[in-house]
DNA sequence: GCTTCTGGCTAACAAGATTAGCCAACGGGG
DNA sequence: CCCCGTTGGCTAATCTTGTTAGCCAGAAGC
């Protein structure tokens, strides 16, 4: 029996691909052996198990995301550098929604935990999109979350077909990259915002 | 032996209660019966099986959200009603956690499947907030997608404690429901917002 | 060439979903 | 009140999937 020569990096890159073939859920370990073209319990000596190699697709697509979303963000600032973070950040996730779905609900260990470090680099090229911003330090960690929270809502619900109406998905992303934008420069310059009513 | 005296709505309500203590991954067939007090094939008789049971869920989960986003908004209009939603949404997601995980990924059949039902009449309560902005009727279907995305992806991250940084959780979603309300109050009225730098 | 470690394999086991088939309990009509 | 059909429970058995145990060949260093 010829070896096979795999190793982890091997097998959850295997495991990432076809997790976005199949769909997560679908993601079997019988089906991951077939694919690397070994029997079910060798894949045993390279992960942990099911739930090892969970964390380690969603290592590799933080980490990827991340990569994606930072390498867009060079040479733009402000709003085109909002627009290319967001588009990337969307795109990578339907490209590769298997394995964008192995993030959600994995919870990093501690701070040196891959999926950890991958996400806080994932965060600091979003944060640089707020330095193009000068949005204030106190503002900072808030608009993060919004800008997170938009993408990864807007990226997750389309993959999982949630928006059921008509109207065309691509442009409402793209109204979107616009309200946040409109919203980041009165947040760094408050004094032009609206008159609000007593309430 | 004695009837359980068990129906569908009875199997589904308990299986939701369920999700929501263990988490909707940890949720099992034989979980359910012991929790029920019958046998694990006896839920066949009621529900079709997992998948099934789940859509269920969905349902039932989108629909007490509709309820409690309505229920919320009543009497409440601008600001205030933008705030009751979205509050209203997020207690609901952070109270049953493992019910509204079980509509992610779930995709209606058609037009007349419980879930899609559901989810138009949560859209329907979003829609009535935007009425207080007076939102131009080209722009409600793309800010309906903003808001659902910016409420599910921030109730969804911290359900799965994806904020992992330190900034006070409570504080960042006032802040972002007042991002939205500016945000929504400028597409009222476009000609208040600040002007834009060449680029 | 020997030895050691690694990475494959088969066999076996455990947990969970599901199906088949039986039988008691409930409910309505005689 | 009894009969009978339907319903909802049960046990037993099967299938899929994950996982462990234990064996053995191939690769790598001496």
């Amino acid at each position: 029996m010829p070896r096979a020569g795999l190793d982890p990096a091997a097998v959850v890159a295997a495991a990432a691909a076809l997790a976005d073939e199949v769909g997560f859920a679908h993601l079997t370990m019988g089906l991951l052996a077939e694919r690397v073209g070994v029997r079910t319990p060798s894949l045993y000596k390279h992960v942990g198990g099911q739930e090892d190699l969970n964390r380690r697709i969603a290592a590799l697509a933080m980490s990827e995301a991340a990569d994606a979303v930072g390498g867009a963000v060079q040479g733009y600032a402000g709003r085109d550098a909002l627009a290319a973070a967001a588009r990337a950040f969307r795109a990578f996730v339907l490209e590769h929604p298997g394995r964008y779905a192995a993030t959600i609900g994995v919870e990093p260990a501690d701070r040196d935990d891959p999926m950890a470090v991958a996400s806080r680099r994932l965060l600091g090229a979003f944060r640089a999109v707020l330095r193009g911003y000068e949005t204030p330090e106190s503002d900072v960690d808030h608009a993060l979350r919004m800008l997170r929270s938009l993408c990864h809502g807007f990226a997750t619900l389309q993959a999982a077909d949630g928006f059921q109406w008509s109207a065309d998905i691509d442009e409402s992303f793209e109204w979107l990259i616009a309200f946040a934008d409109r919203g980041l420069r009165a947040v760094a310059a408050p004094e032009v915002s609206s008159p609000a009513p007593p309430r």
